[in-house]
DNA sequence: GCCAACGTTGGC
DNA sequence: GCCAACGTTGGC
């Protein structure tokens, strides 16, 4: 079992365009780095925390899973795709910054500067933290 | 909208 | 194979 983050721009698909489609084809992928995780290591069931970046605040959003692993796309084989199924919206967006000062989360590549790689591998152990987070309401 | 950081391209 | 120029990403 593996444990993915995987960023999205909210404008071009959010954790509610996922929560309405049910499962959704991660096409578009065009960096060579991202599509050897999807290509090499992604299995059907691996955990996905649904990042949102350009987003207000930006963070991760929810969670999914994979559905089906990586195949050719259609239309440009040189890249792939996998599917991904919703599996939950997080009460509250947990944000870059919450990421950024929680312990634990120091080595998440989304926390460094200059990362922008779009599906970036995650321990278990920051997986958990992170679900914790956003599973957490706050009181106010 | 700005701009730093990074990946890719292409001339040599 | 180097590296400058260019395009893109993404936080702010």
């Amino acid at each position: 079992m593996n444990y993915w983050l995987m960023k999205v721009e909210p404008s071009a698909y959010s954790i509610d365009d996922l929560k309405r489609d049910g499962t959704t084809s991660w096409e578009g992928v065009r960096n060579y780095q991202a599509r050897n995780f999807m290509r090499d290591e992604m299995k059907a069931g691996d955990k996905v925390l649904f990042y949102a970046s350009n987003a207000d605040p930006s963070g991760v959003t929810g969670l999914a899973e994979v559905s089906r692993e990586a195949r050719p796309e259609p239309k440009d084989p040189t890249w792939c795709m996998v599917d991904i199924r919703y599996v939950d919206k997080f009460a509250e967006v947990v944000s870059l910054e919450t990421l950024k000062k929680t312990k634990g989360l120091e080595n998440m590549l989304v926390t460094k500067k200059g990362t922008r790689l779009s599906i970036q591998p995650v321990t278990k152990s920051e997986y958990d933290i992170v679900v914790k987070l956003g599973k957490r309401r706050t009181s106010a």
